[in-house]
DNA sequence: CGAACGATTGACCGGCATCAAACTCGGTGG
DNA sequence: CCACCGAGTTTGATGCCGGTCAATCGTTCG
């Protein structure tokens, strides 16, 4: 996955201001005031990262919101005895680090799957008692609430998926969810690199390896889909709409509603 | 359920100006200002609702937050293909319609479970460009973000459930998740008066209704609790805790991290 | 009382997890 | 260059959890 042609600087750990007028994201940024308005920017931190790093644990106190400038990254969460979940897949434009905000502490951890580069927004860029620039600052919450919206709004289609849709559809929902995600990130729709392993798909989908291996093979002999290793081309994504809508088998006739 | 003492006024469908001062849930509410500006208040609409009663359904405009002052109430989002997924239950002191707020139109249908009241916030009550009040706004916001980022946190935890618990430890959970947020309103932790039937529950846990029942019984036979329909005993948290943890069974070996 | 609805219990079976083994690919060292 | 290794992936065989179907019971309401 070396997609982006990133400039990597050779200051990993300390980061750097932000650099947002050049930044790709600037138009989804929460930190980005259209109004020009720039007070308390030197807060934010830029970094970069590489594939595998680990961006905070889950339990370690909240440091800030965290926007994605490019790559991909997980979030997976952790109970008491060992048991973990992979939550969530973060890619550019999209924010993590969200539910830290209330306990104090982050839910999950969250790792780069690949090179990558991202901004923190401490929680204290939304506050303060400057009241110069107050209204500087409630548009910027405002845009916070407005991107919190959109990932309740996903989790909310997520869980309907793990709750109410069998494997091939869950598989279904996966490939459009990325593809679509990958739209707004600008790629290609149709033709997707895939940022994670198997395991971490059938571990977000709440499948075993095996059969997400199967899917694959199962997706390509029947022409939904051209798999080789992480390289995935989708003739239809209508085709995989009407997997995911269930004209399939006996899900439809879970709960139907007169 | 008719544990609350609720004054229900005869003017349901058009509401009245809210009543902060003496609201339960002010200490939790995003509109009322602990600083004691009441700017905009006049925007929130309060008002009483009957059991099975719609407060708004999947896909009308946005008109704003809800905060739940008495009641209970349950989210449920339809697919376009009538299949049915409960997606939350909601408790005095907590919100909903988060997720209309970026995409301009409710995404779930919520319902009253039971007798209840709440209240409206509509977005603007956030915004405005009078400069004098910004800073109330600010802090406005910050609480929204701050029960936004509660609601992400807990959605997660869903998420996890779903995808790693079986039918028996995803009963347990949901007990306890039940449990405590009775407790957090204010009634015992130990004595629930379930305000959903079984097939919403079934339903919120991606579970036949069947087998939701034989949990019930199965529980009741081991001592973990004591079943009168709708009306809860549970002699011990702990022992529920122990379920989820999953001393239980096979579920424990799914993904161990050494 | 009978109808309607929710809850319970039993019998059956299918989808997916589990176990087990082979295969692919990239890296490493002799 | 090839043997070797390990991680990730694929494929096959088997078993069980929980969904589905069906019947009964309890409660509420017309």
């Amino acid at each position: 996955m070396v997609n982006n042609n990133i400039v990597v600087l050779n200051q990993e750990r300390s980061g750097k201001r932000a650099s947002c007028q050049l930044c790709p994201r600037k138009a989804s940024c929460p930190a980005f005031d259209q109004a020009g308005n720039d007070s308390g920017l030197e807060r934010i931190q830029q970094r970069t990262v590489r594939a595998g790093e680990e961006i905070f644990a889950a339990g370690t106190d909240f440091a800030g919101v965290y926007v994605v400038r490019s790559g991909f990254f997980k979030s997976s969460l952790m109970d008491s005895e060992g048991l973990l979940q992979v939550t969530g897949f973060h890619f550019p434009g999209e924010l993590f680090g969200l539910d830290g905000i209330d306990g104090g502490r982050y839910g999950n951890s969250v790792q780069a799957l690949d090179t990558g580069s991202l901004c923190r927004i401490p929680l204290e860029f939304f506050m303060g008692r400057d009241e110069a620039v107050a209204a500087s600052r409630s548009r910027a919450l405002m845009a916070l609430v407005r991107l919190m919206s959109r990932a309740v709004a996903r989790d909310n289609g997520f869980i309907f998926a793990l709750a109410r849709l069998n494997a091939r559809q869950r598989f279904a929902a996966f490939l459009l969810d990325v593809a679509e995600r990958m739209g707004n990130s600008g790629y290609d729709r149709n033709h997707l690199q895939l940022c994670m392993s198997r395991t971490e798909i059938a571990n977000y989908l709440g499948l075993a390896v095996e059969t997400v291996s199967r899917l694959f093979t199962q997706f390509q002999g029947e022409g939904l889909l051209d798999v080789q290793r992480r390289d995935l081309r989708i003739p239809s994504l209508e085709a995989l709409q009407g997997i995911v809508r269930g004209t399939d088998e006996a899900a439809a006739r879970l709960v139907k509603v007169g």
